[in-house]
DNA sequence: CACCGTCTTTCTCAAACTGAGTACTTCTAT
DNA sequence: ATAGAAGTACTCAGTTTGAGAAAGACGGTG
């Protein structure tokens, strides 16, 4: 049969019926905490309980263009806040019976780190929105196998920091280096060594370059005011900020 | 509405026509070489050009389970070899129009790491099946847009060797610390240190444990027998076996 | 069967990096 | 004023790294 021709005969209806999402993992850090932005379903199925953000992937729309609109729609981010947010692919779910609607829906979860953002809007889909520490995210259960999805981001995001620079998606685009050691703090969740976290910043080429400035005023409790550095072009850490023994 | 209501009133025919399908970069070491396996496709679209292994995800079937059915229609790999084998999910691809056929298809990409295994057979849809030097596929024209699905997976696997053991699962059950070389040098397409790399491995706890035996006869062109190691029990290389400096 | 070159493995050594702690200074809060 | 906190610099011992040398063991060749 000539290519052109089977085109033609080619009967789109005698596929089973199936559906795919995005769904996003958007982390960001408050209070020196890590905390993901879930919402409340406005909408059947899993009315009422609490989910990641996401939706169906339009026609002719592209996967990463329907993150980002998703993104944009639960955050109520402008465009150029949206230049701030790093947004990559994460994982697919497909799982058969993973949603109880009749038809089958495959998720494609993206992950997305964010600087201190505004309290999120409930958009049309959800009764509410709002930014859940991680640490609370445990004791609830969330809608469709999204607690896997969740687990998933958070595992990447503490891989990620180790040897890429998004760690600096984080914070705003100016900051110290403190404020960067709070981001690793709160997302491997431990303390780290202020010193040695400073050298070894300072140490790795192209990842934060001086801005000759400093903060206005020393810290909440004391201490000098701190130099402020912006976010350097590497986009691998050579070598990696390592993570204290996992042994 | 209730939600049992609700399940009963949906129609799924009012989604637009979409499919899913595995796509698998299998990887292997021959001849010291990095080989994907290719096949020729024997049925529209594309019919007759070179492309990754896959097809459609069936319906109740999981997309892990798929990926492992496509492996095993490929390879001819008995159940034992696939134990042998690791698969992991790689990338979801859905740009519109990625696909011609009048239905939006997503490939979920996986990856596979395989030791030496027998030439490929060409099952139905596949006119011919072949191990390809990865070199060689530079010049290759590949269907849909599977080069650029075997670019991700081959980059990903270069990240893989330095901080998971998996590069033992392109050997087979027992190997030489040189084998172990060849597979870093084959990935990495670069030379390696011959004393250091063997001080390193040995010095990551978990990754290889001896086996006291050695192999029955020196290399082909002389060298003393060289001691044989299984696989450890690590996941994860603890410190990681960096890549020569990519500064 | 002696020799050469190859290969595995162990060593050496200097340079770089790491973890832990000290110290100095500049701030804020009281 | 003073105490305590925080940013930054330094010290020092222990570890890891890269580069190379060296000791054997072995295969192929004439």
């Amino acid at each position: 049969m000539e290519e052109a021709q089977w085109l033609k005969s080619y009967e789109p209806r005698d596929y089973p019926a199936v559906g795919v999402t995005v769904d996003l993992v958007i982390l960001t850090i408050r209070d020196k905490e890590l905390h993901v932005l879930l919402i409340e379903r406005g909408q059947p199925p899993f009315e009422g309980e609490w989910a990641l953000p996401g939706g169906f992937v339009q026609e002719n729309e592209d996967l990463h263009d329907a993150a980002a609109r998703e993104l944009q729609e639960e955050t109520g981010l402008t465009q150029s806040d949206l230049d701030r947010v790093h947004l990559e692919q994460l994982q697919t779910f497909g799982k058969p019976g993973r949603d109880p609607r009749p038809l089958r829906v495959y998720s494609v979860a993206y992950l997305a780190f964010a600087p201190r953002l505004p309290e999120p809007v409930a958009d049309t889909d959800a009764k509410n929105a709002a930014w859940i520490p991680l640490a609370a995210t445990g004791e609830m259960k969330l809608a469709f196998d999204h607690e896997e999805i969740l687990s998933a981001g958070v595992e990447r995001a503490r891989d990620k920091l180790e040897y890429s620079p998004l760690a600096t998606k984080f914070v705003g685009p100016e900051f110290t280096i403190s404020e960067l050691r709070t981001v690793y703090e709160a997302v491997w969740g431990e303390q780290l060594h202020a010193a040695n976290f400073h050298r070894k910043v300072l140490s790795v080429r192209h990842f934060v370059e001086e801005t000759g400035r400093t903060t206005e005023r020393g810290g909440e409790r004391g201490g000098p005011r701190a130099r402020l550095y912006r976010r350097g072009d590497a986009t691998q850490l050579h070598p990696a900020l390592l993570r204290p023994t996992a042994e």
